[in-house]
DNA sequence: ACGAGGATGCTCT
DNA sequence: GAGCATCCTCGTC
């Protein structure tokens, strides 16, 4: 379920729920928003040149969390896609809350807008680079299938990004 | 509603 | 030393 294509785990994600578990806070998201990244056959991933200190969790088995520091302030977090050794994985642009709102609305200083974006996803669930490389079968960070019904899934070039930004990887399933 | 600009630090050339 | 897989605030319309 998680290992398999890029372009086909990416949008599987969405409906998807990620939950962290530190402190007896148990903040959850419904996965709405997911890009692919496509390793060495993809200019705008981190791995397109290959291995490097950074991106080594990438290499690591499907399910292995990829977070790094965006623009000096914020975290995000990619799952690797797999197979071990090939740098696939679908970076986590956003999600709905669905469970822990207080602890997620603390953490953002705000009540709306929670997790409608990577990097206010990662702050809302207390994820930083301590957690880069652990697994989100078994590790601090679950992914947990989904419960409800999934919207339609839109399609759409990806965001922030100047190299290959005409590919149409990122997934969208927000109403 | 929308756009400009600033904050901030790490990675790789 | 350049270049970011971003977010927020404040200005204008």
């Amino acid at each position: 379920m998680l290992s398999g294509a890029v372009l086909d785990v990416a949008p599987a994600l969405l409906g998807m729920r990620l939950r962290t578990a530190f402190g007896g806070d148990v903040p959850e998201v419904v996965l709405d928003e997911v890009e692919a990244y496509a390793g060495a056959d993809d200019p705008a991933s981190h791995a397109y040149r290959g291995r490097t200190p950074r991106n080594g969790s990438m290499f690591g088995p499907a399910g292995t969390l990829y977070v790094y520091r965006s623009y000096g302030l914020h975290w995000c977090a990619n799952i690797v896609t797999g197979p071990e050794g090939l740098p696939h994985a679908g970076l986590l642009r956003g999600g709905r809350p669905s469970r822990g709102e207080g602890i997620m609305a603390a953490r953002r200083s705000r009540t709306t807008e929670l997790a409608d974006g990577p990097g206010k996803l990662t702050q809302a669930l207390g994820i930083d680079g301590s957690l880069d490389g652990t697994s989100v079968v078994d590790g601090p960070v679950r992914l947990l299938p989904a419960t409800g019904e999934r919207g339609a899934v839109h399609t759409t070039v990806r965001i922030g990004i100047t190299k290959a930004a005409d590919l149409p990887w990122r997934f969208v399933a927000r109403r």
